[in-house]
DNA sequence: GATGAATGAGGCTTCATTCAT
DNA sequence: CATGAATGAAGCCTCATTCAT
C-alpha cells in the first residue's frame, strides 16, 4: 500500500505508452525519424526493446502516434479559434500565426515538422499520413482565413493557393530553423522578431509609403 | 596526340572524379544523405565502389566535393552580379531571386538544400563545412542587396537580419516542397507563380490601399 | 450443488486444461509446432499467457497434453477392434483403414502427424515421446494385421516390417498432402478415391491379369 | 604464384557461391527451411554473414538457388529416360523409381522434399516455387509412364491421377523417414528393401493368387 | 488461481569501408 | 589505377518465458 515500489508498477501500466511516447517525440525530434533506433526510444522510456512492441506495431505506427497525440489536437483547436473569430481578420492572422508559435513553432513539436520535410520522400507512407492528417488540414485553415479576409474587404484580392504557400513558407522555415544548423549560429534564430517581420511585411509589404498616401498607420517596429 | 584511342583513355581518366560527382550529386538529391548508397554511386558512375575510394575518402568528402563543384560556383556569380548592379534595388531584387531560380531553385541544385536542411543535424561536420560555405555567404549577399535599398532610400528601413530571413525562407521551401511531399500532391506547387506572388507580396504588401493613396502603382497581377 | 453460479465457475476451473488444449491442437495444426505463438494459444482460449503456464510447463509439455488427450486414446480404440475381430483379413484391414480415416486421417488430428514428421528432428524430446507413444504402437497394429493375414493364409508370406511401412507410407501422406501444397493445388486430393485405389493396388496389384487366369475378381472400381 | 594464399584466393571468386549453396543445402536438409539461420549458412562455408549477401538476395533466393541448383536437373535427366525409353513399361518403372533412388532418395537431396513437405504451408511462396518447379513436374512423369503402361497393354486401365498419388506416396515416405525420427529408431529404414517391396507390390498386389491362375510370375522375392 | 507487462536473446538484412589482387 | 569480394557493426522485429500484482 505504501510501499512505493509497489505504486510505481501500477503507475506504468496504463502510464507506458506516454512514456513511450514521450521518448520518442525527444528522439524523433532530436534525430530525425530513420535515425531514431526504437532501442534508444524504449531506453530513455526506462524498458526494455520488446516492451516498445506491446504498444506499438512497429516504428511506423509509432511515429504516427506520436503525431495524432501530439500535433493533430493542435490543429483542432485552431480550427476551433477559426471558425468563432469575430475580429478583423488581421487580428486573426496575427492570432493564428501566434498560437501556432506558442503550441508548435515554439516547442520541439516544431521537429515532426522538419523531420517530415526532410524525411518524408524516404518513407511513402508516413508521407501520405502526415500529409493527409496534417498538411491538408493546415492549408485549409490558412486559405480559410485568407479567403474571409478577402470577402470582408480588408485584404486584396489574391491567388489563394498562392498566398497559402507565401504564408506557411517563413513558419516552416522557423521550423526547419530550429533544427537545422542550430549548432553552427552563434546566435539563433530571433524567432518572436522574425514573426513580427513577417507579419508586418505580409500586411504592409517593404516598399516605402507613397508620397500621397496618409492614411496607413506605420509599421510598429 | 593522334591516338584517338589514348585521347579517349586519357580524357576519361581526368573526367572520372567528374562522373563520380555527377553520380553522387543525382543519387544525393534522388535519396538524400544518409540514404544514398555508395555502392549505387559507384554504379551509376560505371565504376567500381573501391575506385570510389581513389578519388574521395569518405561519404563525407564525397558530399563536400559535390558541394564545392556546383553550389558554391553559383554564389560567385551572384556576388558579381550583385557587386556590379547599377538599377533600382527592386530590379536587383527580382534578379536575384530569379537568378537563383534558373541556377539553383529550378535545378537539382535544390536537392542539396533540401538535403542540408533536413539532414545537418545528424552530419555535424558537413553541416559546419555547408554552412561556412553556402549558407552564410548566400545570408550576406541577401543583407547587402537591402541595405542598398534602404541605403539608396528604395527601402523602408528595417531588420535586415530578419528581412533576410524573410526573404531566404520562401526560396528555401520552394526547394523543400519541390522534395517533400511531392507524391502527395496532386499538382505540383506553381513555382514561378509563387515567386511572383512572394515577391509581390514582398515589396508592396497584401493589405487593401488605404482610400486616399492614389500614388502606389497597383500589383501587376 | 444448488449455486448455479459457483457450478459455472467450477466448471470453468476444471475445463481450462481443455479449452487450452483445444486451442493448441487447433494452433498447432494450422502452423505448427515452431510457428505456433503461445500467444495464439492463450487468445484463442480466451486466458492470459501467464495461465497457460499454469497448466502446462512449457510448450513442449503443452504439445504432449494435446497428443495424449487426442491421439493416444485413438490408438487404444483401433487396438480393442484388432484384438477382437473375427472376419477376414482383407475386411480388418479396410476396417483399420476406414477407421483410421475417420478418427484421424480425415480430422485435424492428422495434422499432428504432418506436424511430427515435419518437425521432429527439431526437437528431439518432442519426438521421442512421439514416437514411443504413437508411432511404435501404430506399427505394431498393423503389423499384426498382416501376420494375421499370413497365418490364416489370406495373404502371401512377406516381410512384415517392410509392408507395414508400404501400407503406412500412404496414409501417412494423405495427411501430409492435406497440409502441404494445399495453397497450390487447384482441387484438394480425393481422399476417399485414393484410399480405394490403394486398397485395391495394395491388395491386387496393378499388372493385368495373364490372359489364362480367369478366376481373379475385377476390381470393383 | 606459387603462393597457396594467392591461388585460394583467385578459387574463390569462382567458387563461392558453390560453397555458398553446399552449405546451405546441408543445412537446409539439417534444420528445415525457418531454422536455418544465414548466420550458421555463412559460417559453414567460411566466411561472413555479409557475404552470403553479395550473392543471394534473401533467405528465399538462397533457397531457391539451391532447388534450382541441386534438384531441378535431376528431374531433367529422368524426363530424357521417360521420353526415350524402349523397353517395357514395368521395366521403365523400376528404372525411374532406382533412378530417383540413386539421384534423390538416398542423397541428402531427400532433404528438401522432406522440408517443403513440412514447412510449405509456412511458406507460400516458396511453396508455389517448388510446386511449380519440382511437383508438378515430377507428378507429370510419373502420368506419363502410368499412361505408356496402359496404352500398350501393360497395365490395367486406372485412375492415373490417384495412381499418381500411390506411387508418389512410398518415394516421398521414404524421403520424410530418413528425415524423422532417425534417431528413435534402432535401426533405419531398409530402404532399398522397402523399395523392391513398393515395386513388387504395385505390380502385383499383395493377394495370393486365386487357384486357377497358373499365368502370373511369381514375385521374385 | 489469474493476469499481462516486461524481458532479452536471437534472427534477417543493410552498407560504409577495407584490402588483396 | 582499378577492382570487387569481404567484413562486421548495427537496426528492426519476434516470442518463449518470468514475475509482481
Amino acid at each position: 500500500m505504501n510501499c512505493p515500489l509497489k505504486k510505481r508498477w501500477e503507475r506504468r501500466k496504463d502510464a507506458r505508452p506516454q512514456e513511450l511516447l514521450a521518448a520518442a517525440l525527444d528522439l524523433f525530434v532530436e534525430r530525425g525519424y530513420a535515425a531514431t533506433r526504437l532501442d534508444d526510444v524504449a531506453a530513455r522510456a526506462g524498458v526494455s526493446k520488446g516492451t516498445l512492441y506491446l504498444y506499438f506495431t512497429n516504428k511506423e505506427e509509432l511515429f504516427k502516434a506520436v503525431v495524432r497525440e501530439n500535433v493533430v489536437p493542435v490543429l483542432g483547436e485552431a480550427e476551433g479559434i477559426l471558425e468563432s473569430y469575430s475580429g478583423s481578420t488581421a487580428e486573426l492572422f496575427r492570432e493564428l500565426v501566434l498560437g501556432w508559435w506558442e503550441r508548435i513553432g515554439n516547442t520541439k513539436l516544431s521537429g515532426i515538422t522538419k523531420l517530415m520535410m526532410a524525411e518524408s520522400s524516404n518513407f511513402p507512407e508516413v508521407a501520405q499520413f502526415y500529409h493527409d492528417e496534417v498538411i491538408r488540414r493546415g492549408d485549409a485553415m490558412i486559405a480559410r482565413m485568407l479567403e474571409r479576409g478577402v470577402a470582408q474587404g480588408e485584404f486584396r484580392p489574391m491567388d489563394i493557393r498562392q498566398a497559402t504557400h507565401v504564408i506557411c513558407a517563413p513558419m516552416i522555415m522557423l521550423m526547419m530553423w530550429k533544427h537545422s544548423f542550430s549548432s553552427c549560429r552563434p546566435e539563433p534564430i530571433a524567432a518572436e522578431e522574425y514573426l513580427n517581420s513577417f507579419v508586418e511585411l505580409f500586411l504592409h509589404g517593404v516598399l516605402a509609403e507613397p508620397a500621397g498616401s496618409a492614411g496607413a498607420p506605420p509599421p510598429s517596429r
